[in-house]
DNA sequence: CTGAAAGCGCTTACAG
DNA sequence: CTGAAAGCGCTTACAG
């Protein structure tokens, strides 16, 4: 996955900026400036310069008309005479007048607006959803706030409640934390919230997820398809959703197939490289190894990637989540892929569908995973070999 | 690269939102609430239910106290009586109320927040820069807009303005097109906007840059130290300025070790795979085969990587940007690698400097590259084997 | 210590 | 067709 530190890199070298607080809005006036807030309205509009910025109440005063008629004439609507219009429409010209939002926005009551709050915006499966959350956002007229939470509770809800101090339309969340019930009073006034990939406790809320159980029993049953008995799992901590759900999955297809499951094949923990290590060692270097591995994420996958070559064995491999390049490794690898895209999209219509007014029982979407079979988790174990 | 088509996979089966366009501000409203809407503000504020905000009036009046009171407890403000605090906290408790940023914001001038235009949030280059834009932003307390331009014109300059339009106190830009002018309102009116990755045109700004010209000097050399004579250069479209200044990288090295171009050798055109893929496959499947090949992007090295098992030759092979399991290939790859993280801390940190009040002319900061050999661009040429 | 008034830049509801 | 008034939910500047 992509390097979290290395950032104090080449850029490191560029100076941090001071950190006065209300920049700008002290900072950046010039003395002209800071004399022109003191004058009356229209002189202030005259004198429009740099840092400034006109408002409609300047055009009006610059056209000569009244503050309603530039409101019409700028949000087009009909009922003004062409010569006003004209008028209206040169004063805007002349003072580079462009309407602020965010004014129109509050007294509108929305903002056009909407949040997506990921674990790590830079990891491939959360930028594949950002980018399928904002194109509906798009197409809704929305734009898209988004925040990594680093799988920190405590930061997901400061950014959540950030957003909703916003007062963003609606709200979607890649949950981190354990219990989602600080969200209740916002979704009580009025912003939905749907959740991503897990979902959310303590609160009655949408929740799209990928088929984790269905997704890991069908690799692991392509695997027992392929002659293994003896199949390592090697998952994320026990306690995230997907994690657990991945285990059920191969537990299902274990059991399913009429085979015992030794506990000791099956390695839960955190998705560092040292840990996968070890269990990838364990697993495969041991007195009684096993013939297959499930990993049962693309970090996992990764690290037992770099991993297995310096293990005695050669077992089958099979990994939750698809990575680039699987294909281009050898053998090439067999996953069972997640549609993070698909996620995106299901979660930001839901969200929009709420916005517009549904009011049905929270749902839970499945989203289907899909096994690619390329080769690394084909070949049959030693013994049947 | 990520797939930016197959979108309309499982997602697809979720039924489309409706477009009623001011959705939540007509259809959320429960007909007690419209009802509460025309209610006096004091009514209103013990009518307080699902789908309304209580406002700092509302507390006001539910504490019997002045509204800049409220204010001045809600913000922590010294001198108010323990006594008059107590009964304000009491009535937000009871109420639920949260303030209004999008208000303070508007009477206090900034908005905190920035804006990120990019070309496609799923790519992994995008996404890392993202991370650690999203990142400086959050020291300096500002949430974060993304929007991706899919690397078309019109695009850029419609999510450009509407970031404006809300008020942004910054932009951070990828550009996509090749006039900038659209912004020169922007900017003179003091919003400050950085440019990232590619230089902008027709506008002065701040722009960080990747040491395009030095890395593919650094690379090209690397494989001429390594025996090569006869390199292909396989790159985007010429117009792309990070695509023209690598090729002048390329020319430069060649240049530097006394060795001829072949302009054959040089293709240059759009990242679609079936492009890439002739012009490997003219290169080294030819009848004068280049012995090693440059090429000049992630996407071009994917694209290269999927058809060079199909040529005859088995060029080496470096390219510029690193991929993820690049040292698990056979042989593995080696590259060129940018900092995208670098590009986007170096991005935020100067535009919060202008932010804080620096007016120094545009600065053009360039981030090294690194050359990670790794075993695709070591081994000598067939010839000198 | 407390609060009424004016204002941020717009739109809404209403009167000419 | 046109615009003055009131208001969105806050903060600023000022008076008690």
């Amino acid at each position: 996955m992509t390097d979290r530190n290395g950032r104090a890199g080449p850029g490191a070298d560029t100076p941090r900026p001071t950190r006065s607080r209300p920049a700008r809005a002290v900072d950046t006036a010039a003395p002209e400036q800071a004399a022109a807030e003191r004058r009356p309205r229209k002189l202030r509009a005259m004198t429009s310069r740099h840092g400034s910025r006109p408002t409609m109440n300047d055009v009006a005063a610059a056209a000569g008309v009244g503050l309603k008629t530039v409101s019409r004439v700028v949000n087009g609507e009909s009922g003004v005479s062409p010569a006003m219009a004209a008028r209206v429409n040169a004063a805007i010209a002349e003072l580079g007048f462009r309407r602020n939002d965010s004014a129109r926005l509050l007294r509108t009551g929305r903002t056009a607006s909407i949040a997506l709050l990921l674990e790590d915006i830079a990891d491939p499966f959360s930028s594949a959803l950002s980018r399928a959350v904002e194109d509906v956002a798009a197409a809704e007229g929305c734009l898209l706030f988004t925040g990594s939470s680093g799988e920190h509770p405590p930061r997901e809800r400061e950014l959540a409640l950030a957003f909703c101090a916003r007062r963003v339309d609606g709200l979607v969340v890649v949950p981190a934390g354990d219990d989602h019930s600080y969200l209740l009073p916002e979704t009580a006034s009025g912003t939905p919230v749907v959740f991503v990939d897990r979902p959310a406790t303590g609160i009655a809320a949408d929740a799209i997820l990928s088929d984790n159980a269905g997704g890991a029993r069908e690799g692991v049953s392509h695997l027992i398809r392929h002659g293994h008995r003896r199949i390592g799992f090697i998952g994320d901590l026990p306690q995230i959703h997907t994690s657990a759900e991945r285990l059920r999955g191969y537990r299902e297809a274990m059991a399913a197939a009429g085979l015992p499951v030794d506990e000791r094949w099956i390695a839960c923990g955190t998705t560092d490289r040292a840990r996968v290590a070890e269990a990838v060692t364990r697993l495969v270097g041991g007195p009684e190894p096993v013939t297959a591995l499930f990993t049962a994420n693309n970090r996992i996958t990764v690290a037992a990637l770099h991993r297995l070559p310096r293990t005695g064995g050669r077992p089958a491999l099979l990994g939750f989540d698809d990575l680039e390049l699987a294909d281009l490794l050898t053998p090439a690898l067999t996953v069972v892929a997640q549609d993070p895209a698909a996620l995106g999209t299901a979660a930001a219509s839901t969200l929009f569908e709420r916005l517009a007014g549904d009011r049905t029982p929270p749902r839970r979407i499945v989203i289907p995973t899909r096994l690619i079979a390329r080769g690394s988790a084909e070949s049959p174990p030693p013994a049947v070999r």
